[in-house]
DNA sequence: ACCTGAACACCGTTCAAGT
DNA sequence: ACCTGAACACCGTTCAAGT
């Protein structure tokens, strides 16, 4: 049992988490956080040596939350149709980045930590490795969609910000319905490319045999 | 003929692109610029209306660095290897982000500006649009292609600065092959999975028609 | 073990006023 | 047209000291 009043690094995580969604990456300063815990921002360093680091706690608990996939849902006459289950867990990073505001660019910014940001990528590749033995193979396809998932919902989060705001020109040639679009939309769809040109040199691969 | 001493926007954005290169973008504060140019934090506002927009400025920039693409070097017995220029182009955005310490960031945080994304994209697809006719897959392949072109940099420039630091974890699976690697590295690997996914789609249609 | 208080060296932006 | 000077409301981080 600590002192009442004494907070855990998990506190301090959990309401930089609450800051981010309801203000933004931009009001999530020390300075901001200390102040909901009604505690002096000096103080934060004890349970978190610098920024960047709490960033990287938050990304981590940003890709925690991504909802499971069930491989069962993915059987298709006792075969396990891979590519849809890449694109489920694909699906599910990216509905879990867009629960928080700014999720997308968090994640991005802490990618070099490797904690939030690996956590997906294992996700992505648990379904790649069963069809692929060539683990460089693997590793470029993984990583090819974990970027294009943070790319996308970065740029959707980016744009509703800056469209809540009333500034911003045409925007990057996007369409009005890339916004609330699924991932069997146009979302999902440049996945799907990378996911058929990964099963077009499998078969290559084993076709030459 | 101005009064000498009375700079231009151009000159504003110029400098902020030198420093940007020498000190990276968390040193590339409005007063340090205004020290820069030996003049008052404010008088950058005189020029420009925010740091945002400056910031999307040196984006356009960087992107119009980039290397032009021949088209008549991907000839090839009459006919245009449009994966082999897409690529090209791609590589030729590559490095123009390389080109800048912290280029992909930059240019990553100012893509609903519109500005130098935009650019990017459109040099992406001309290549895809002389094969692709359907509309909304070109822009959706286009726009895959530059996320993973921009993904790709960041990571490696975020693991240049963290490596230079003394920082960081194992990062996200890097190996190290990827710093130094060319386009037809694993670099442009991610891409041309993107490009054969695109190709599949495409002669499916043809061939259903 | 967990936090305060005070300080250091910074930020972006606005705006009246100068030339 | 282009810039100064001063101000406002902030930053992240350190560190001795408190309980």
């Amino acid at each position: 049992m600590s002192k009442p009043g004494a907070y855990t690094r998990t506190d301090v995580v959990e309401t930089a988490l609450r800051i981010l969604d309801e203000f933004g990456l931009a009001d999530l300063s020390m300075r901001r956080l200390a102040g909901a815990l009604d505690v002096q921002p000096s103080a934060l360093y004890w349970h978190v040596p610098n920024k960047q680091t709490l960033l990287g706690l938050v990304s981590d608990q940003i890709i925690d939350r991504a909802a499971e996939v069930n491989r069962e849902d993915f059987m298709v006459d006792g075969a396990l149709d891979w590519k849809a289950l890449t694109l489920a867990e694909a699906g599910a990073i990216r509905n879990a980045l867009l629960a928080f505001r700014d999720g997308a660019e968090v994640v991005s910014s802490t990618l070099a930590l490797g904690l939030g940001a690996g956590q997906a990528l294992a996700r992505i590749r648990a379904g790649i490795d069963l069809v692929c033995a060539d683990e460089n193979l693997a590793r470029v396809a993984a990583k090819s969609i974990l970027f294009l998932t943070l790319g996308q919902v970065w740029h959707e989060q980016q744009r509703m910000q800056a469209d809540s705001l009333g500034v911003v020109a045409p925007a990057v040639e996007a369409k009005p319905e890339d916004a609330g679009a699924k991932l069997d939309g146009s979302d999902g769809f440049g996945i799907q490319l990378i996911l058929d040109g990964l099963e077009k040199k499998l078969t290559l691969k084993h076709g030459s045999r």
